[in-house]
DNA sequence: TAATTCTTTCAAAATATTTTGAAAATTTAG
DNA sequence: CTAAATTTTCAAAATATTTTGAAAGAATTA
């Protein structure tokens, strides 16, 4: 497989991937554009190796700068904008799973807190009841995980944990 | 708020949730409304108490079969198939990351070490080395958290993880 | 076996999401 | 300030996903 072969499978890899998360192709392949480039890119460069409009490009590269993945570089006697993305992998790991917290288990921590404390007096309620508590602890599970990943500056501990569970 | 309030919010924000994660709401949905469910529920319960359509409940509940997340049961005397949920959430959550660690992990590993593989020869097949390396490094961390919470029969090392970093 | 009940399938319709592209807004240079 | 370059916005178009519903298929009963 020569370079050229491995970058667009890569990117296009990280695209379909995204998808089943959630997330959209085009910022995938943004993200995974930028990733691989040893070079700041403007707005036009982008456009022109994924083959998208300049709104969608537009639209994403501020996605992926509000998801802290992505940052603009001004280069010395260029009026474009460039993009770089964040090399250091842990550190987008660490802020992907940041993000997520917030956008996802934080509001879902609240509605159960909420649905908890219904009135138990019908064996309908009851059982409500029991998985509403069950899955405040799953998701506490979760929220942990993530905490644990984001906190992780060191990586000792992560290494230990990891090692016990090979 | 009553239960029967409680109940909808319930089954309303699950779907809303799940589509954030690339599942249908009608999966969620029906998933939330078997897993609050005391008895086991016939397809046109579940129809008419989600208001959808014979085959989107046909479907979308053997998915949920498929995932592991919920049964087929036989009522003596009965003709039709009933169902119920999965109702230990910690075997949910091992399940749903089995799933996903099956379907989204295991193929990027698989192209993540066929990417790792090519010629170093050029800065830019540098960078994508690098790249490809300490993505390995945090998709395996990813495998592994799935792993641990799939091992997990006890809860000891979990609560002990969980304490660390709390 | 035939009739009845229930389940599955799948093409078409409905819905939701993403992308485009041109106009508006903003920024910089002269 | 004006003009040119660049970026952003957003309604419409394209695409993708989900849902419907009726027909086909299975299972059960008489």
């Amino acid at each position: 497989m020569t370079f050229e072969e491995a970058k667009d499978k890569f990117i296009h890899t990280w695209g379909t991937l995204a998808t089943q998360w959630g997330i959209n192709r085009s910022m995938a392949q943004l993200h995974a554009l930028l990733l691989i480039s040893p070079e700041a890119m403007a707005t036009e460069d982008v456009m022109e190796q994924l083959q998208i409009s300049r709104g969608n490009a537009s639209m994403n590269l501020r996605d992926l700068m509000d998801w802290g993945l992505i940052f603009k570089v001004l280069k010395p006697g260029e009026r474009r904008e460039f993009f770089v993305a964040e090399k250091d992998i842990w550190k987008v790991a660490r802020q992907v799973a940041k993000e997520r917290r917030r956008r996802e288990i934080t509001p879902v921590v609240d509605v159960l807190n909420e649905l908890k404390a219904i009135p138990a007096d019908t064996p309908e309620a009851q059982e409500f009841q029991r998985v509403m508590a069950e899955l405040s602890n799953v998701v506490g599970f979760a929220d942990n995980t993530l905490n644990a990943v984001i906190k992780a500056e060191e990586n000792w501990l992560m290494g230990q944990f990891l090692k016990v569970f090979r």
